[in-house]
DNA sequence: AAATAAAACTAATGATATTAGTTAAGGAGA
DNA sequence: TCTCCTTAACTAATATCATTAGTTTTATTT
């Protein structure tokens, strides 16, 4: 009867669309209703694509911690140092300035033990530790100090996002003087 | 007719069991559907204390920044130096710990910029200020230090929260040594 | 050309927040 | 004690959402 032209969407094509809800809206405007709307189907559709929201919300971690980590590992090319540690830093933080409903997505995964999460979250902290590889740290320190690197980078970039720095003072300054310091104290 | 008994419920006795459930079931368990028959009330009667969820969800974050606030200080007390910014985080971060949901609400505040919320927030800055005092840091420099060192507590939190740390790695050790890396660092 | 799978659909269900209007309980003042 | 008013509960109704079941059309493959 009425025409219902079978539009062929891509699992990316779809990803997008839900990814520029989540930056412009925010992460709870991704509902599938929004993304049916926006894609111009039926919310029962996207059934045919995801397993429901849970699973939309997973695949968009993913798709969010690719993303991400190509943006690293672009910035870390040819670098070395406490260099390097200040350009994926910049990467990170400026993703999440840039994106900040799929870097949003990208820890609300439903389930983060997740096989495939996992292994996208696994990329990003495999090039941490290799960034942080100059700087000769034996053992257990070496783990320590990702998890350092990885806290400041979430911690400060979800504390811009949601407003929890309010004094005028710059932003970049405060991240290059946190990374520096942190640097330098694991340098001893 | 049939016994409308009326309770007289307080505020705290409310945000009590809002923070139980937020703890026990996750954040997005806190409806006012859950939250009406944890209290043996209707979903409307809570028109009475809050207006509607955003409203809730403010005075939840509220509500757990006070809490925070009170355990970071009583932690500090009698201390100084790099001992007390250690005393101050590991507050924190067992703050966070024992209680997931609250804290999570304490930063998923409908407007971070509403002035109830900025206060409650500022007396936690506040006292890190205090804290970081002793490393005599001169003008920006002492708030570069307080914006990294709240940078490092809410993303170690959040990422131990979300499952970001996945490896048998103590995380108490992994918190002292990113904190002492810190203290390091801007001690130059 | 026929068969199969994929991708869209309609229709229906149950849960949710929210609004509107209603009623009982408790305290204050006469 | 009686009255009034505010508070705090209620019932009823609406709109939105995720989800399920079953259906139909399109595209692909045989």
């Amino acid at each position: 009867m009425s025409p219902r032209p079978k539009i062929g969407l891509k699992l990316t094509t779809i990803l997008d669309e839900a990814g520029e809800i989540a930056d412009q809206h925010g992460i709870d405007e991704v509902t599938l209703a929004n993304l049916a709307k926006k894609l111009g189907i039926r919310p029962p559709s996207l059934y045919n694509h995801f397993n429901g929201l849970p699973d939309l919300r997973k695949k968009l971690a993913i798709y969010g911690l690719n993303r991400l980590y190509e943006i690293m590992a672009e910035a870390a090319a040819g670098v070395s140092g406490t260099e390097a540690v200040l350009v994926i830093s910049k990467a990170y933080v400026n993703f999440a300035r840039n994106h900040p409903g799929i870097y949003e997505a990208t820890l609300m995964a439903p389930d983060p033990e997740d096989e495939a999460v996992q292994l996208a979250g696994a990329k990003i902290v495999d090039l941490s530790v290799c960034v942080l590889h100059d700087f000769n740290l034996e053992g257990e320190r070496a783990l320590h100090a990702v998890r350092g690197l990885r806290s400041i980078l979430h911690g400060f970039s979800a504390l811009e996002q949601k407003g929890g720095f309010k004094l005028t003072l710059d932003l970049d300054e405060s991240l290059e003087f946190i990374i520096e310091a942190f640097i330098a104290g694991i340098s001893k």
